[in-house]
RNA sequence: GGGUGUUUAGCUCAGUUGGUUUAGAGCGCUACCUUGACAGGGUAGAGGUCGGGGGUUCGAAUCCCUCAACACCCACCA
């Protein structure tokens, strides 16, 4: 059967995708097996595949490959994430192309928007990880808002809450007026931008004089309940107790003093506006201020706002600075960049706001998470340069703010019964919550009419934060069979970007809820850039269309392309020239087995001597480098296991032993070496699959009848064997010598099909694989001889060892000379390097005997090569 | 402002507690070869005063100090 000369990916994905599904082979179920399980980082129901996702996708895939390869019980749990911000704010955007306002609908009809949203387009990213050849357990993919997912969330809310854990506060949070929701911290984004500083007078009451401030957001001013300065600041001291009026809003306002107030900035005077800055708040409280709110929820003003009422807070700005102006108060105008808090999502300003929130006592809850990571080790971050950054947030971790103003998530279950301020239960169900409000009113005529459930949703990060629990149901059913063979998992492949969104807070309900970590090993793959170093964004358009990638070049190329740059922690350049050299690999290994299968055989032919040769010290080299390949994955360098087996493939095993085992043209081969031969090929396959699992599984198959049993995902991975380094160093002294007969040839124009005679200046026994050199390096016969025929030719120099090869024609005495002296220069300075150290006292009296004993060696190779080196200086 | 980290060949990176031949890999580059697996191939080669300066040591890419550039994280002064 001829096989084309090209591997085509396209006509074996699919096939073999489909073969693993239908075999079920990604399916686990508990068994008496060791577990290894790996829950995927969910993405956004409505998202797309991006190269981000391709890199820690392919990682996992790769782990978890290799796990069931290695006999484990391995369970890889896909899923996605309701990601409700992000997923409303597209639902409300469809709508308003449909015409439909989100204000107009009522919550249920919201949500049905939303799940129609979700049946569409949702899931669509997991039908792309297919593609990318993943192995995920699909009959258990879950979705962050599931029925069941639900109920966890839910439940460790109310457990929270019980606790004591979960509290409703009136603070400043982080407002988000286009999406109209509250943000965490982590999710408002500081971009400097610029503004001005504007220098406004205010009048101080009952005097001509007037105190200046310094502001970025005058339009804040209307919110003003005092002015501010430093105690202890002379200029200021006279107005002490005083009150100044705020201009266009004509109210009077107390000075107050606070050593808050750094006198070097802007005027040292300050405006305070509780409602409006964090800080300010701060000094509100203590100094007991009026509150004064001027805004809406979508950032226009309130009726505080006076005449500028339901304007624009931008708009509203250079207004005011134009009124200011005008009537003389605006000072001066300096532009002047600052940070600005903006939302991640929807990159409006923030707003700083006070309302009513839920929030999570987090400084207890953290410790054992702390403990883990830090002390134990329970938790080990790869690479560890990550330690120090989690240390520092979580030592300082402050209260979550857990509700948001949306509809799509999972609804706060506290029911409101009353108008009081704690006129409220929280339980799992309305009929519980009725029951409570009951008992706590001391009411028993009130109904399920009379109790109103809290509008908010949780946070997204409320619900996948118990994601390695809630997958196996370890919240509703803690002592459930899968559960516990499961949990903990082994390895979390994400982004560094989310190591506090999520790694930490899993971490945190981890011990809370399992009094165990949820994984051990946290891999955290850097961001991946453009090829100049740019972070990929769809503004920039410099992203590639993932899809597009592995329809170019095959899922097996581009996970080789991602993987070879891909260091744990560091962020990597992506360039589709990896993917070219991912498919070269690829085509490469697709036509070793051409080769392979091409060979005649002869049944009664005994294996040659290079041949014998040639596979012993390959066998010995796979293991060599198999034990290499182990230690890498232990450590998390998947690229540099990846980077082992390609050049054990294409060095190792196709320069090396294919060239030295293969047979003259119309030759055939010894059935007793091909079958080695194969089985050697199979190992390499069994290394490669979890790095190219489309194209290896197709070469297994070729490789022979195999049951469905047999398939190559599902084999064995091979055992390190013995590794006899004697050999393996005797084969690199003879492929020195092939390399410098090579390289003879090369200098002097020789033909590769020309034969030479090669003579060597040493003892048969001090050099092995013999016929390897001679097949490799075009060489008739090797002599060992004690002293270089003198005839005409020219030697090179192995080792220690003087080679020599006789030439009929003119050998250019002059260029040998000059190469020689060359040579000679080398290994003279060589040796003075290595004299210097041992002429030195302190050296030989310090240094370890090792070291010393090492030097010494140096020293007489160098004397041994320099002597050869004059010797054939002087015949020439 | 505080913190963490990075800086080694044209590019992307290794270099494990300082010492196995005056630094390695992959890609790229150069020359030549190649009509019997693969031109998406082969063979060989060039290319680095290990960011600058100082120090410790018998010995430093590796440890210490200092400077510089870059990256990320945290905080945020109106």
């Amino acid at each position: 059967m001829a096989i084309p000369s090209k591997f085509n990916a396209s006509l074996v994905e699919e096939k073999w995708y489909a073969y693993w599904m239908e075999q079920k082979y990604f399916a686990s179920t508990p068994d008496e097996r060791e577990s290894y399980s790996i829950v995927i980082p969910p993405p956004n129901v409505t998202g797309v595949l991006h190269m981000g996702h391709m890199l820690n996708n392919s990682l996992q895939d790769i782990l978890i490959r290799r796990a069931r390869m290695k006999g484990l019980n391995a369970c890889w749990v896909p899923g996605t994430d309701h990601a409700s911000i992000a997923t409303e704010a597209k639902v409300v955007a469809r709508l308003k192309e449909q015409g439909i306002d989100k204000n107009d609908l009522s919550r249920e009809e919201f949500l049905k928007h939303a799940w129609e949203w979700t049946d569409e387009f949702g899931g669509v990213i997991l039908q792309q990880l297919k593609k990318l050849g993943c192995s995920c357990d699909w009959d258990r993919t879950k979705f962050t808002l599931d029925s069941d997912m639900y109920e966890s969330v839910i439940k460790v809310f109310v457990d929270l809450f019980n606790k004591g854990l979960i509290y409703r506060g009136y603070r400043m949070v982080n407002w988000d007026p286009e999406a109209q929701t509250t943000l965490s911290d982590e999710e408002v984004i500081f971009v400097e931008k610029p503004g001005f500083l504007y220098h406004i007078a205010y009048a101080v009451e009952a005097s001509d004089e007037k105190v200046i401030i310094a502001t970025t957001r005058p339009e804040t001013l209307l919110g003003d309940t005092a002015v501010c300065i430093h105690p202890e600041d002379e200029r200021y001291t006279h107005l002490k107790g005083k009150r100044v009026i705020v201009p266009i809003a004509n109210r009077s306002i107390p000075i107050i003093e606070d050593e808050y107030v750094d006198r070097e900035f802007g005027t040292g005077c300050l405006k305070v506006t509780p409602a409006h800055d964090i800080n300010d708040k701060a000094l509100g409280e203590k100094h007991q201020l009026e509150v004064i709110d001027i805004f809406n929820a979508d950032a226009t003003l309130n009726s505080f706002g006076l005449a500028y009422e339901g304007k624009d807070r931008f708009v509203v700005r250079k207004e005011i600075a134009k009124e200011l102006d005008a009537s003389g108060a605006l000072v001066k105008q300096e532009p002047y960049n600052h940070n600005v808090g903006t939302s991640e999502r929807t990159k409006a300003v923030i707003e700083p706001r006070l309302s009513d929130q839920w929030f999570l006592k987090m400084e207890d809850l953290a410790k054992p998470a702390i403990d883990a990571v830090l002390n134990s080790d329970e938790v080990n971050l790869v690479p560890s340069k990550f330690n120090n950054t989690y240390r520092h947030w979580m030592e300082n971790i402050r209260d979550w703010n857990i509700s948001r103003q949306l509809w799509w998530g999972q609804q706060i279950p506290a029911y409101y019964f009353g108008d009081a301020k704690e006129d409220f239960v929280v339980a799992e169900t309305p009929e519980e919550a009725l029951a409570l409000a009951q008992k706590k009113s001391g009411n028993d005529a009130l109904s399920s009419e009379d109790l109103r459930q809290d509008a908010d949703v949780l946070d997204t990060w409320f619900s996948s934060w118990l994601w390695p629990i809630s997958v196996f149901d370890g919240i509703r059913h803690p002592e459930n069979d899968e559960i516990n063979y499961y949990y903990p998992t082994q390895d979390l492949v994400t982004g560094p970007d989310i190591l506090f969104f999520w790694v930490a807070r899993m971490i945190i309900s981890g011990y809370e809820y399992r009094k165990e970590q949820p994984f051990s090993n946290v891999y955290l793959t850097g961001l991946v850039r453009d090829e100049k170093g740019r972070k990929m964004s769809k503004q920039l358009g410099n992203s590639p269309d993932a899809l597009k990638l592995i329809e170019d070049y095959g899922a097996d190329a581009v996970r080789v392309g991602l993987m070879l740059s891909a260091a744990a922690g560091n962020d990597l350049l992506f360039d589709e020239n990896l993917c070219q050299q991912g498919k070269n690999f690829a085509n490469k290994i697709w036509n070793a087995y051409r080769l392979i299968d091409g060979w005649e055989v002869e049944d009664k032919a005994s294996p040659n001597a290079q041949n014998a040769e040639a596979l012993d010290w390959y066998e010995n080299k796979f293991n060599a480098t198999l034990s290499t390949i182990e230690d890498h994955f232990e450590k998390y360098r998947i690229s540099d296991a990846l980077m082992a087996v390609y050049k054990l493939l294409w060095d190792d095993f196709c320069s090396w032993l294919l060239e030295a085992v293969k047979p003259a043209y119309g030759s055939p081969i010894d059935v007793a070496s091909l079958k080695r031969i194969k089985v050697l090929f199979e190992n390499n396959l069994k290394l490669m699959h979890p790095f190219m699992p489309f194209l290896t599984e197709e070469l297994w198959q070729h490789m022979g009848e195999r049951s469905k049993e047999e398939a190559l995902m599902i084999s064995a991975w091979p055992k390190v064997g013995k590794v006899d380094q004697a050999s393996l160093d005797a084969f690199e002294l003879a492929t020195k010598i092939v390399s410098g007969v090579r390289n003879f040839r090369k200098e002097r124009n020789i033909s590769h099909k020309e034969a030479l005679q090669l003579y060597v200046v040493a003892n048969a026994d001090q050099v092995s694989y013999h016929a390897l050199i001679k097949k490799m390096a075009g060489v008739e016969e090797i002599h060992w001889v004690e002293k270089a025929p003198e005839e005409s030719g020219a030697s090179f120099r192995v080792d220690t060892f003087e080679c020599f090869i006789p030439l009929a024609g003119n050998v250019d005495a002059a260029a040998e000379k000059a190469k020689l002296e060359e040579e000679l220069k080398y290994a003279k300075g060589f040796l003075q390097s290595v004299r210097k150290k041992l002429e030195n006292e302190r050296f030989v009296s310090n240094a370890p005997d090792k070291v010393i004993e090492m030097e010494r060696k140096k020293e007489a190779d160098a004397l041994e090569k320099i002597s050869v080196i004059e010797k054939s200086l002087a015949t020439l």
